[in-house]
DNA sequence: GATGAATGAGCGTTCATTCAT
DNA sequence: AATGAATGAACGCTCATTCAT
């Protein structure tokens, strides 16, 4: 009987489309307005359905904004050690890194993952409700180390600086920061443009004083 | 009727220490929980006042959280400037920019700055009521900017980097990242020490990649 | 056409059977749960059928509660002539009629009963919605004062006391009481065991005190 | 100073007021509707305040219905003692027991009781949240125990019934019972009168059984 | 001036009921 | 006939703000 497989995985299909759009445009509010400043009410307007239909797809708002970070952080951490694997220089992998992150879902996550959790006490929240987040961190944190540490191996990398203050800085270099809009603004250089990435990087690299 | 003025001003002085005490209370209070978790309530019983009181100091919530912001920020540019001409170099003023806005009330403020308005429409938020923060952000680009351009004429620092992606990378350095607490947690690392402020700087001017 | 009509009768009788079925899953889940705190929801899903469907069979959700009570009243009050008409002394009714209505049905739907309209006015419901219950309290009434009018009239039951309120009192006997659930628990007594109900029967005819 | 004093006392009389017709117009709304039909924003409406004035005064509107029931239990619990206290033969003290129960407010409240919650699985209910209400029904059982066991002793009660029976035969007749609303309709008789309660004490000792 | 009781709009959430499929 | 996705009104509750005292 196919037309009953197909029936029911059309249902299913549209079931998974709606829910997607939900997640898409609630995702879109919540860059828009941030997690307190944003209403169910609003996100079910804005996708043309009703509020109660969002609770047929999430059981309540905090489990719909976990699922948006849920789905888009998975995407990212799905590619990011075959990003790495493609690259044999601890340079060049920290490149691909920076391009990659931004260029990919981190940038947006990172956003998001702020416009959540910032302001409340990050240590609690953190711990007890999202120890998924300290997941992803850590994780984050794990395969940088593990690149910085082969580097200075490899006598690629200098052993004057402390491996996680590394890390530490080359997270910085892609965390979103409120500013970036500003400068944006100012000076038309967009953080994934090629060039202004090329340019952090060669920063993160060979710093900025000229060696003599 | 000197002793009129005296009462007055007396009266001016009290009124002014409490709005202080508003202010300082407040503030801890932010850091704490955050803007949206933060209510009046609880400022007005830390503070040991009622809640009505601190509508005769601030307008409304938002308006105190922005008095906060403006005083801690006033007082880190006040004393900006003095710090960047006590010394010579660009790398001297830039190692002195990084201890003096790590140690100083940037580090908070914008803690506080991302706490805040992290989520809510920053686009509006800064545009609409608080071009204050816009003006904060454009004064600090301004001075690093010179510094960088000083630097870069007195031959010290690399012209191959554009001047405002040098800028946001040492911004970048400074601003507030939510993982510092998760590093310092792991790796028993302040972002204030000494030793870990140096070893940033140095990731700035000479980079980690080791010159051959 | 007899098939056409064959037909008919076993969608009906499925019909009928569908319904017999969500009346008495309705009941259990009623019973357990309370008239409020049952949703048609797990109805539904208690049943293995949609929430829809429900709706082919009753208007509502009062009606469904409503068709439950019905059903089981009916039961019981078909009986309870041929009960009563077992026996020929008021004392013997008054037996029979203890044992029937705490083992019949009366215990389960006044349970019922209470579970579903208790808080809500009960004048008004009782009066405008479910003259049904009125009618059945009335029913009851009329043959316990038939038996005691009786047994007065045969000189066996004291003209002391007037009709109804002696019917009321042994009504008393049998509605469900909140705190039976507490005595069965603390001395292991339940309400249905023969020995209870004999003693409670004794009081009711012979009284506490010891006649001296 | 006199004044400062009486004007404290002045406001939290009037919180007291307050409190207490809260209190009140909320004991009426779930005698006429049952706790699921009340609404916050009905008992508001009554009172003539705001929704958010009832939560100045309770926590929640589980808090708001046991205090009523709490508030109306104490006062019949005080003084039960007391009543019992002032008669010596077993039979005295029910028949005080009979009217003090029945115009108290264990009347009243046993309606509020069981409007609350009945429905809900009592075992869960009455087990984890208000401890309060079985700890008042263990209480009345073990007065009543008590009278019943003396009773026995001194060879006023006898012997052949079990006294947890008697307890739980005596109890009910005072619990609400639904149908005496339509008693009091067709037969004009109060529950509260003294003539309805003799006769029903004189069931409960004497039987309705002509002895020979 | 200082208070804190009072407000009321707004939130997240539930669920009986409907209706297109 | 049967479904279950969708609805929307209603709920309990919060909190920035106001204002009579």
């Amino acid at each position: 009987m196919p037309s009953v497989h197909t029936h029911t995985s059309l249902k299913e299909r549209q079931r998974e489309q709606r829910e997607q759009l939900i997640l898409q445009v609630a995702e879109e509010v919540l860059l828009e307005k941030g997690y307190y400043e944003t209403s169910m009410e609003e996100i079910a307007a804005r996708v043309g359905i009703s509020k109660g239909t969002i609770y047929l797809h999430f059981r309540s708002k905090e489990e719909l904004i976990t699922a948006i970070l849920q789905r888009d952080l998975r995407i990212v951490l799905d590619n990011l050690d075959a990003t790495i694997a493609r690259y044999t220089t601890a340079k060049s992998k920290f490149e691909a890194l920076l391009t990659y992150l931004n260029a990919g879902l981190l940038c947006k996550n990172s956003q998001l993952f702020s416009s959540i959790y910032s302001g409340v006490d990050l240590q609690r929240k953190l711990k007890e409700q999202s120890s998924f987040f300290r997941e992803v961190i850590e994780f984050l944190f794990q395969r940088i180390t593990r690149i910085i540490d082969e580097g200075k191996e490899a006598g690629e990398i200098t052993k004057e600086i402390s491996t996680p203050i590394m890390a530490r800085t080359f997270l910085s270099l892609i965390a979103p920061r409120s500013y970036d809009a500003l400068l944006q603004q100012q000076y038309h250089i967009s953080m994934n443009s090629d060039e202004a990435l090329k340019q952090i990087g060669k920063i993160f690299f060979d710093g900025i004083v000229i060696q003599k």
